[in-house]
DNA sequence: ACCTGAACACCGTTCAAGT
DNA sequence: ACCTGAACACCGTTCAAGT
């Protein structure tokens, strides 16, 4: 029987698992599966799409949210669930960055976090403001641990120093990825909390400077 | 005389500047050298050290920080003036992330951000994570923005709805990175103030899900 | 309906050979 | 020292033609 399209996507998934993003390829996918390039344009529309089913995959191992949890607890166990699943695999915070470009809504987990931090911000403007910041962070820490990954895996001619240097640099990454989702979560909650001393309350940027000094 | 470095790097920029990141390719700018590709590399080690290059100097027209601000704006007003230099160029957040990927040192005014965050949060591995935090808000919500962008001028088949639509959803942005921003400083000035009530303090998060339920 | 073959218009990088 | 010409090993996408 012929060629299917969750096939398609089963063997997408398993090259960036391998490989990264970087080594997808059409014409790369088209060999694993024993067909001409041109053969996957009549399941895929595109490369693009194939990259929002594949991101769908990766982070459906995600379980549902935590409402047994308090607020904080849910979306900081939601947070760091997302970033253990985008970092498992190599160029994670890519192929979820393109997802995010070419869809947004497509990618279920964050439906998931928004909610969660709906428990905790009340308004619906900050509340999108902070799951943004949450989701950048995700992304943006992951990106750079995967880059330092695999800037250290070009400099291969230093001493190839197995596991151990793996292991304690990934935890370096959390601990680092954590604290600023510390930062963020404490922020959050001192919007929702008014001040009652002067220190620590709300903040509202000014200014907004020209390039051109 | 001969091609220079700095000539091929102020052509790169004019490219991206022109066009984004996206159609900067060596062979292009070669064309617009009047040079075979080939000629662009005894200039320049590879694409990704003249991004980095580039990256320089988009970034090079931001100014020194303000230390004649209070530190909570100080840190405002730099991380405003990065998000505007970035969001100035089409696919400046990816222009950055690649300066970034390849050489973090090299990007001046994130050693400026440093400084800045340093005067309001002074236990250095709290002082960095604020600095991340900061730092990927910017380059996510630049990206998003210009995500966005792209995306509609693909569906180039509706009105073609003028300047006001732009203008506009450009605001939006600017409205959502401030939003964001107000956590993150929040987030910052609520662990630099140990709490005096018990609602608004720091939180540390708990848990490592593994990504099989 | 589903796929092949072949093309179109590209990439980044290298390197002998020229001047 | 600086550059050309030509190659190597790739890309994403399309589409007539085959089965």
């Amino acid at each position: 029987m012929s060629l299917t399209r969750s096939q398609v996507v089963d063997v997408a998934v398993d090259l960036v698992r391998r490989y990264g993003l970087a080594d997808l390829s059409m014409r790369r996918l088209a060999r694993e599966l024993g067909v001409a390039p041109g053969a996957i344009y009549w399941h895929v529309d595109s490369k693009q799409t194939l990259i929002v089913e594949v991101a769908d995959v990766l982070l459906g191992a995600i379980g549902d949210s935590r409402p047994d949890l308090p607020p904080v607890e849910a979306v900081a166990w939601l947070a760091s669930a997302l970033r253990d699943a985008v970092a498992g695999v190599p160029d994670g915070a890519d192929v979820i960055g393109v997802a995010c470009a070419v869809d947004p809504e497509s990618i279920r987990p964050l439906r998931e976090l928004s909610r969660a931090v709906g428990r905790l911000v009340t308004a619906p403007a900050e509340r999108d403001a902070v799951v943004e910041v949450i989701v950048h962070h995700v992304l943006g820490s992951v990106a750079a641990e995967q880059n330092r990954r695999s800037a250290r895996a070009l400099d291969a001619s230093d001493q190839d120093a197995a596991d151990p240097g793996r292991a304690a640099s990934a935890s370096v990454a959390v601990k680092s990825f954590e604290a600023g989702l510390a930062v963020i979560l404490a922020g959050a909650v001192a919007l929702t909390a008014p001040s009652t001393d002067g220190s620590a309350g709300r903040f509202r940027p000014r200014p907004a400077p020209s390039p051109e000094g």
